[in-house]
DNA sequence: TTTGAAAACGAAAACGATTTCGATTTAACC
DNA sequence: GGTTAAATCGAAATCGTTTTCGTTTTCAAA
């Protein structure tokens, strides 16, 4: 039903050869077939017939993109900075869902090899601790670039942001705002994110002559940053302690539950406990109080990491070498109702 | 690089022909041989090459999916139901984003058509008015299911919630508990959700004798519905009337501005205002006072979009014809915070 | 031993575009 | 007119797989 070159190229008793040369502006076709061709092409709509061009060329102008979650503000966000960016250059996204799972993620990136997408990226599991299925894609070639939730000991681009420092800040601005025992939902225990919040938040302690204690850390046993988990730690921490007056908590939503939990249990947020999230959800400037939060730049990682991944992409094409690069992107404090007392203490 | 069926023949000693057939399970190869080349095959880790077979067989397992907006919890959950049944079947997931644009949306599926997605899932913007792009790819044989924010006259499957009688539902909630002057905040003018919507409320007003009245319905000027939109005709309304005591709203997203307006404003949300939002965002839930909605299956309709388009991939694939058919999904009546008014009246 | 059918294999033509390289035509110059 | 260089063109190979259809082999029955 599509047009081919080889019916163009009848219509006007040249060769294939000719047709196809003068679409594409070779010199040794003449100014007068050149317009004929592509007179007639235009004519009939003709388009090439992409899989035969990716048969030729090697490139299918389509890269993959495997997060744990796609319902998420921030992945979400995500996702729209590299389909903005691929767009502008000709590329299409196709996009899958780890569920924080190792073996999806891992069953994902094999079907996107095997359908030969030029470049992926990925931002790995909670659940995985074996990076093999991805050295295995870099070994064979595949130019791929990690975002967010990333691997440290993957030889690949990364982009990120600075999570210690980000939750340093988030800290100290609990420090500074006066509270004395600052508690810490840490969220669950593995991914790279988890720890580096934790350290930036030990850090803070520490830096300020205030003893960092364990019993404060709240883990996640769901293994997800859910909105349950905030209240289950928030009630938690309501029986174990009462004169915490600060948490840094590992994710808004779950900022939102503790927030909840504390509503009904009587604890006025800021001024029995100020409350700092992370990521700025959207959520968190619409819920009374407002969280005070580390603005994550969800869409700008999109961006970055497509960026990244097309000049791997258009390198490797050109058998050149670049190094792999870690692009960290700047994050900001934002102040906001959960963190303004009213009260002196 | 990659292993090729031409280089197992050839260690093999056969042709490129029975090792393709071998793999397929022919019926003209013998058991001994198949053994052979499953064998040589598993242990250099054979991968057909995709764009071969694509060109060879016209198809390419991937389907192509342009909704207005990613970063939106309805559709992102739309996304979440189509990714996971399209990998049930083994089809890959192309996302673009029209950002409500009919220019950007004809653009995409342009795109579409010439990589040659085996079908399409499109949700339309509120921009689009004219229908013509999407009729010329059922045209071209290309199977196209609409979903969510369709097209009533173009002439394929549909996957749709009833909108009328979702909007009326919500209505009747806000006239059982009470209310007696009624609003609406129907969005924007286009979309047929917007519509139907508003048909609903109508309808419910007009069977519970109560007159309808244009001058309690607010439109959206800005195009979106957005937390803004709600704030800003709330403040109007405010100005309007002293006597509204209920509101229907277009969506969960316009409900939660109308409600911070409506609290900066001292306007007590159910008891002097009652109000009822559309699709279950999450947000609903966690904001005080929750909201009573209409809850909208995006997970199932992403299913049921896959699903219904893959039957129709597979139906032109065998040459038969499938009549277009409309699904609708159910939805339910949420009562929540918003509409739990404390004292009588 | 011949015959015939069934079993097993392979040559070759697709799929549609790209690109190399050789062939032909045209134009230009002496 | 003859020679050469430049301008145009096209045959054919290639990408890797699938599939048709004809060929060879095998083996049991006559």
């Amino acid at each position: 039903m599509p047009i081919t070159l080889k019916e163009i190229a009848e219509k006007l008793n040249i060769s294939v050869t000719t047709a196809s040369k003068a679409l594409k502006d070779y010199a040794d076709v003449s100014p007068k077939t050149k317009a004929k061709v592509k007179a007639l092409a235009k004519e009939l709509n003709y388009q090439p017939n992409a899989f035969a061009v990716h048969l030729r060329t090697k490139e299918s102008k389509t890269i993959g993109v495997i997060i744990p979650e796609v319902v998420h503000h921030f992945f979400s966000n995500v996702i729209r900075g590299i389909i903005s960016e691929a767009e502008k250059k000709g590329y299409l996204v196709i996009i899958l869902q780890s569920n924080e799972s190792y073996d999806m993620e891992k069953k994902q990136l094999e079907l996107l090899m095997k359908q030969q997408v030029d470049g992926v990226l990925i931002s790995l599991a909670n659940g995985t601790n074996n990076f093999d299925h991805i050295k295995k894609a870099i070994q064979q070639n595949k130019p791929v670039v990690m975002f967010d939730k990333i691997a440290k000991v993957v030889n690949c681009s990364k982009i990120i942001i600075n999570d210690i420092d980000a939750a340093y800040n988030a800290t100290k601005h609990l420090i500074d705002i006066g509270c004395k025992k600052i508690a810490h939902f840490r969220g669950p225990l593995l991914p790279q994110n988890s720890i580096d919040r934790f350290i930036g938040y030990k850090r803070a302690l520490e830096d300020h002559d205030m003893k960092y204690d364990p019993s404060l850390v709240y883990l996640c046993e769901c293994g997800d940053n859910s909105f349950e988990e905030g209240k289950i730690n928030a009630q938690q921490l309501h029986q174990d302690f009462n004169d915490v007056d600060g948490i840094f908590i590992n994710t808004d939503l779950v900022a939102i539950g503790a927030i909840t939990a504390f509503q009904e249990l009587g604890v006025n947020i800021p001024n029995d406990i100020a409350i700092v999230g992370f990521s700025n959800w959207f959520m968190s400037t619409v819920i009374t109080p407002s969280i005070s939060t580390i603005d994550q730049p969800g869409y700008a990682m999109g961006q970055t990491s497509f960026n990244q991944l097309y000049k791997e992409i258009k390198a490797q094409k050109y058998g050149d070498y670049v190094e792999p690069e870690t692009i960290t992107l700047k994050t900001e404090l934002l102040k906001r109702g959960s963190t303004q007392k009213t009260i002196c203490n």
